[in-house]
RNA sequence: GGGCGUGUAGCUCUGCUGGCCAGAGCGCGUCGCUUACAACGACGAGGUCACAGGUUCGAGCCCUGUCACGCCCACCA
């Protein structure tokens, strides 16, 4: 037990109590405790890249306020926080930073160190994965401390020591063995096909990683030659560049204007390539001339056009987003060709208007338009689309079950389930696994080299599952040596990594510990809680549906709780682009966590939020508030425990009302609401402090009156009750004030609940007396007068029945108004209590 | 183009399966340093519940339509 301070304050105590959970373990999960009583929290890993804000902070709140509520009910909370940190934007920040870049066909050099400091290097030195990837986390451990401190001072009750990582080795285990289970059985395949490709980061993406940008761009017409003598035919398109990688065109087939030409041929311009007309039902007669181009490839409807139709593949785009030298087959490498050979599409676009221009190749004017472009969402140019060899795993054989996963799964809010819905009807591919990058999970998998030395795609060399994790750029397959590496007759690794989800998508096999710790596992899987943001529904909570499924046959969790977006004042989405990111820091510092969370709070689940510091300084005078309170309850006398129970009607009727609000809040967690339980005990808190405190004060001063201690045995039980129900969301003020009179952590005592022993009392007489004192304030105002004006004589009308309701709080109303005399006034049919007050001054009010 | 959501005091929001003379906090105004709290308290003024129809004894709440905003998705010529 701690000391009352004469001058309670907020400062400090992130700090002093931070470090006292940590030292006493009052998060830790406790694996000797049976499976019904835990509770598991599938919690999003924490980014460590990318810009942080008030965001982050925001739904991680949400998910604190039912983890601390769900402990202080005896539940055994298994809350374990990861660390996102494999993945581009920590590639990135490493080659420039280091002035290195990742050559995967390097051996590991165990003696590298690079240069300290920045590096501005033109040409970036070339190191292997393994050093490439040191690298990477040397930097994502140093932020990672950061970060640390950052979520520890906002109060998250996550358990530290069950932290991981996502490029860790148990990550990469869980990651490779999950993977070769699906190779094993027949749900991971290579392909070789065009996918969507980023030319910055020369890597393919999958479907869940794109976006839709309007950017400007030029809507140009050409003219092909028709076959036979007739007129030109005029197609729109935005990429005249791909003219080159034209190889049909294509219209509706009800479309009057050219059904006589479908089966015929036309000529490219430029290249004089003849190229079949051809229909097919995505063709809209609306858009341009109605008649298109389609090349390998523009966008996914040439992808659709060309797997449905049997077209060649002309591809000219090359990995780094640049024509190639040579032309495909069958175009000529003329004059045009030069022009645009080794040219990026931007300014390739630029030069074909300019040679279809000069050939007459125009039909009118190139027409600037914004269109929508789909991006990489980490990317800043458009998305290619080249032809490679990738790893997927099926979806598409599988949406009716994952659509019923989704429907067993219980959503929070209810509605975003259609997002999930709508999202698994949508698929058009399966899941695209494999990235060319080096930060990240590697493909556990090597290929035979055949006496020619060409690489054996359909035969992988696996390894052990106890082997894991492996890096086959470094590692050597069973069976061979190091130096069979590369040569013919020997093998070479998968040079590739897993998509980041690929990895994400096993949080709870990862944290829980699958295959590592067996009886854990069989506690905490399936997991309770999966809380997370919206715009996420398609990549992890989907991935990890279907990875679960695979895997264990069974949803992750039972329950999604999906949060909404903070918005800036303005209810704009906050993003770095728009300068408007507020920073969880400054916040923390001018607020303190216990005012951020507060504002946090106000965010119901799924609903956007906006930033809004007025809310964080109500939050930071509740605290205030609770601290002051607390001060002046524990400084009266302490009765101690054998005093009994409250006698005094007005301290039955407050206690029976705090024990509907305990009731009413508990209802409201249950159901994940945690706005509506604050609002609730709330609002009891202040008109607790502002009406039911002013009038037993006198009462709780007499010292050795039954009256006495009636009052302060109701103060402290109701401050005892408050500060619990409080905790969750202010859990440094109420483990606080926790510790001034009470052994132990509040956030491990016993969340409230009503006493069956108070059911019964009259909530009337604190309702009744709380009118009166009103009324009595009123007059004093509205009389322009100090509050301790004396009152000469209160006169209360109404139903007989509250008319006793006050008479029972009348020696308290008479202390805390100053009265001298009431009279009574029995109304039976009023609707409700009227006071008319006389003040000792003469001067009269009626209310 | 499809879908989801939102629209209530100047601002942020509550209002559950329809009964309210419509609530809270912030902000604003007036008064007050009353022995927990002036980083405070008391009191008060603020609203055609987006719009138009409809159902009903009765609608902020249900139905239909319209408008505005946000987000998600879509084959982007």
């Amino acid at each position: 037990m701690g000391q009352v301070p004469e001058r309670p304050s907020l400062d400090g105590l992130e700090a002093r109590w931070g470090a006292r959970w940590e030292a006493d373990g009052t998060y830790r999960f406790d694996d000797g405790r049976p499976r019904e009583d835990v509770y598991a929290i599938d919690f999003p890993p924490l980014t460590v890249s990318g810009s942080l804000h008030v965001g982050h902070v925001f739904s991680y709140c949400h998910t604190d306020f039912l983890a601390r509520y769900q402990r202080m009910r005896g539940r055994a909370v298994f809350y374990p926080v990861g660390w996102d940190d494999n993945g581009l934007p920590t590639e990135r920040r490493v080659e420039n930073y280091h002035g290195v870049r990742c050559d995967p066909s390097l051996p590991y050099d165990p003696g590298f160190e690079p240069p300290p400091g920045p590096v501005k290097a033109k040409a970036k030195r070339p190191i292997s994965r393994p050093n490439f990837v040191e690298l990477c986390r040397r930097l994502t451990d140093a932020d990672e401390q950061v970060f640390e401190t950052l979520w520890r001072q906002l109060g998250l009750s996550v358990d530290w020591s069950l932290a991981y990582t996502t490029i860790g080795e148990r990550a990469r285990r869980a990651s490779q063995r999950g993977f070769l289970r699906l190779l094993a059985g027949g749900e991971a395949y290579q392909a070789e096909a065009p996918t969507l490709w980023d030319v910055t980061y020369r890597t393919a993406v999958a479907q869940a990683e794109i976006e839709d940008r309007e950017v400007p761009g030029v809507a140009v017409r050409a003219r092909f030659g028709a076959d036979a003598a007739g007129p030109d035919l005029v197609i729109e398109t935005t990429r005249p560049e791909l003219l080159p990688a034209c190889v049909a065109l294509v219209a509706h087939p009800d479309d009057d204007r050219y059904r006589d030409l479908v089966g015929t041929t036309a000529t490219t311009p430029l290249f004089g390539v003849p190229v079949p007309v051809v229909a097919h039902r995505l063709a809209d007669p609306g858009k341009g001339t109605g008649l298109a181009m389609i090349c390998t490839f523009g966008d996914l409807t040439d992808v659709i056009w060309w797997r449905e139709l049997r077209l060649p593949v002309r591809s000219i785009v090359t990995r780094d987003g640049r024509l190639q030298a040579e032309p495909p087959a069958g175009v000529p490498a003329n004059a045009a060709w030069a022009e645009l050979a080794g040219q990026t599409t931007a300014e390739a676009r630029r030069r074909a208007v300019e040679l279809l221009r000069t050939t007459g190749g125009l039909a009118g004017e190139p027409r600037p338009v914004t269109h929508p472009v789909k991006f990489y969402e980490n990317g800043d140019r458009p998305l290619e689309i080249v032809t490679s060899r990738q790893w997927f795993v099926r979806l598409l054989d599988h949406r009716e079950r994952l659509l019923e996963l989704g429907r067993a799964l219980e959503w929070q809010p209810p509605w975003m389930q259609t997002r999930y819905e709508h999202w698994v009807r949508g698929l058009h591919s399966d899941w695209l696994v494999s990235r060319q990058r080096f930060f990240g999970v590697p493909i556990p998998l090597w290929y035979p080299l055949n006496e020619a030395g060409e690489v054996d795609h359909e035969h992988p060399i696996a390894p052990d599952e106890a082997r894991l994790p492996v890096d086959p750029s470094t590692d050597v397959p069973d069976g061979y040596q190091a130096t069979d590496r590369g040569r013919p007759g020997g093998f070479t690794g998968d040079p590739d990594v897993f998509d980041t989800w690929a990895t994400s998508s096993l949080t709870p096999q990862i944290a829980g510990g699958w295959e590592e710790d067996p009886e854990r596992f069989a506690k905490v899987f399936p997991m309770q809680l999966r809380p997370q943001a919206h715009e996420i529904i398609r990549t992890w909570l989907f991935y990890t549906t279907v990875r679960s499924d695979f895997e264990h046959g069974t949803l992750p969790w039972s329950r999604a709780a999906i949060s909404g977006w903070v918005v800036d004042p303005d209810r704009r989405k906050m993003s770095k682009s728009k300068g408007n990111v507020v920073t969880p820091t400054a916040m923390l510092e001018r607020y303190g966590a216990d005012a951020l969370r507060y504002w946090a709070a106000g965010g119901r689940p799924g609903t956007d939020t906006a930033v809004d510091e007025g809310q964080m300084r109500v939050g930071r005078r509740l605290a205030i508030k609770l601290l002051n309170s607390a001060r002046f309850i524990l400084g009266l006398a302490d009765d101690g425990p054998g005093a009994g129970h409250p006698a005094a009607a007005l301290d039955m009727a407050m206690l029976a009302g705090l024990d509907a609000v305990v009731a009413d809040a508990t209802q409201a967690l249950e159901a994940s609401d945690w706005t509506a339980a604050l609002e609730r005990a709330e609002r009891f808190f202040w008109s607790f402090c502002d009406d039911y405190l002013e009038l037993v004060k006198d009462r709780a001063y007499q010292e050795g009156t039954p009256a006495g201690a009636s009052a302060r045995v109701a103060l402290r039980a109701a401050l005892d009750i408050q500060v619990r129900l409080l905790a969750p969301y202010l859990p440094y003020t109420c483990e606080e004030v926790w510790s001034w009179w009470r052994d132990g952590s509040v956030h491990l005592a016993p969340w409230p609940e009503p006493a069956p022993a108070r059911a019964a009392a009259d909530r009337r007489p604190l309702e009744a007396a709380s009118q009166v004192i009103a009324a009595i304030r009123r007059a004093k105002s509205q009389a322009r007068l100090p509050l301790r004006t004396p009152v000469a004589r209160a006169e209360v009308s109404g139903p007989p029945a509250w008319l006793d309701a006050v008479r029972a709080a009348e020696a308290d109303l008479a202390a805390a108004g100053r009265v001298a005399a009431f009279g009574y006034r029995e109304r039976p049919h009023a609707e409700g209590l009227d006071t008319r007050v006389e003040l000792a001054t003469a001067e009269e009010a009626t209310t």
